[in-house]
DNA sequence: TCAGTATGGGTAG
DNA sequence: TACCCCTACTGAT
């Protein structure tokens, strides 16, 4: 489930699971076998993420860069007895208390310095590295002609959100997505980025995007909702909103699925 | 057993 | 904008 949450969740436990000690890197799959020669053995320094890439530091080597994509995904195993990786898998990260897995990754390559800088430069904000930021985040939204909701997904723009959190943070804010992103005020980009920087915080601490506020549901607590009613619009279309009951609808925009509540998100 | 789907993004034209 | 790639799971056949 990877947006941005997710993959700054990976960095923290990643970084906690097998930073500070050598790491046995082997490829299952193959296609990074050459490249896992080169880090097998090596110490891990830490874990570092931007958006919705992921950069692996080792002393005395290249860095890993990886993004998940659309279907890629890690899996941990506490020892003893970790289940055989898939042949499918890319790539095994392995010390004698964790094995990690990665599966489907979109990216999985070294990089060097100037790459990983390269890659980095070319987002925009990233609401959990630069919560501060909303006004770099405000000037790029209005230089867009395009619907907010497609330019919530330009990485250039605002860098971690995805298809979930782009129906989700505009309907807290009460903005419709096919508004163009550059008729959205300079208050309501401040507050859109506000919700950003709070959901994508609350979703990297439970490890999961719960955007209902959970008195509204019937829930003591965010991790006492249950998985059917933690979003607010997202794949509800046909559904009534949660808030005044009218009919969720649904749209393609930005080659991609919306929803919103044509009352709580007026055009 | 197979088609469809999924929280993504790069490249060619 | 169209097309491509990556894997796992679900539901229909």
């Amino acid at each position: 489930m990877p947006e941005g949450h997710t993959i700054h969740r990976l960095a923290r436990l990643h970084t906690r699971d097998l930073a500070g000690r050598e790491v046995a890197v082997s490829s299952p799959q193959g296609r990074f076998a050459l490249e896992a020669e080169q880090l097998d053995g090596k110490v891990l320094e830490g874990v570092d993420a931007f958006g919705k890439h992921l950069f692996y530091g080792w002393r005395r080597g290249p860095s890993l860069h990886v993004h998940l994509g659309l279907i890629g995904k890690f899996r941990t195993h506490r020892h003893p007895d970790p289940p055989p990786p898939s042949p499918a898998t890319r790539v095994v990260l392995a010390n004698d208390a964790v094995s990690v897995y990665l599966t489907g990754p979109m990216t999985c390559r070294l990089i060097r310095p100037d790459e990983q800088h390269r890659v980095v430069s070319r987002l925009g904000p990233d609401p959990l590295r630069d919560a501060a930021d909303d006004d770099g985040f405000r000037r790029r939204l209005a230089a867009k002609r395009a619907p907010v909701a497609a330019a919530l997904l330009d990485q250039s723009v605002v860098a971690g959100i995805g298809n979930v959190y782009r129906s989700e943070l505009l309907f807290l804010a009460g903005i419709d997505p096919r508004r163009p992103a550059s008729a959205v005020g300079d208050e309501e980009a401040e507050r859109l980025w506000s919700l950003a920087v709070r959901q994508l915080r609350a979703g990297e601490r439970a490890g999961r995007i719960v955007t209902v506020d959970p008195e509204e549901v019937g829930a003591r607590r965010r991790s006492r909702v249950p998985p059917e009613a933690r979003l607010y619009v997202y794949k509800r279309g046909g559904m009534d909103c949660r808030r005044c009951g009218t009919r969720i609808e649904r749209a393609e925009i930005g080659q991609r699925l919306a929803w919103w509540c044509p009352s709580c998100q007026p055009a």
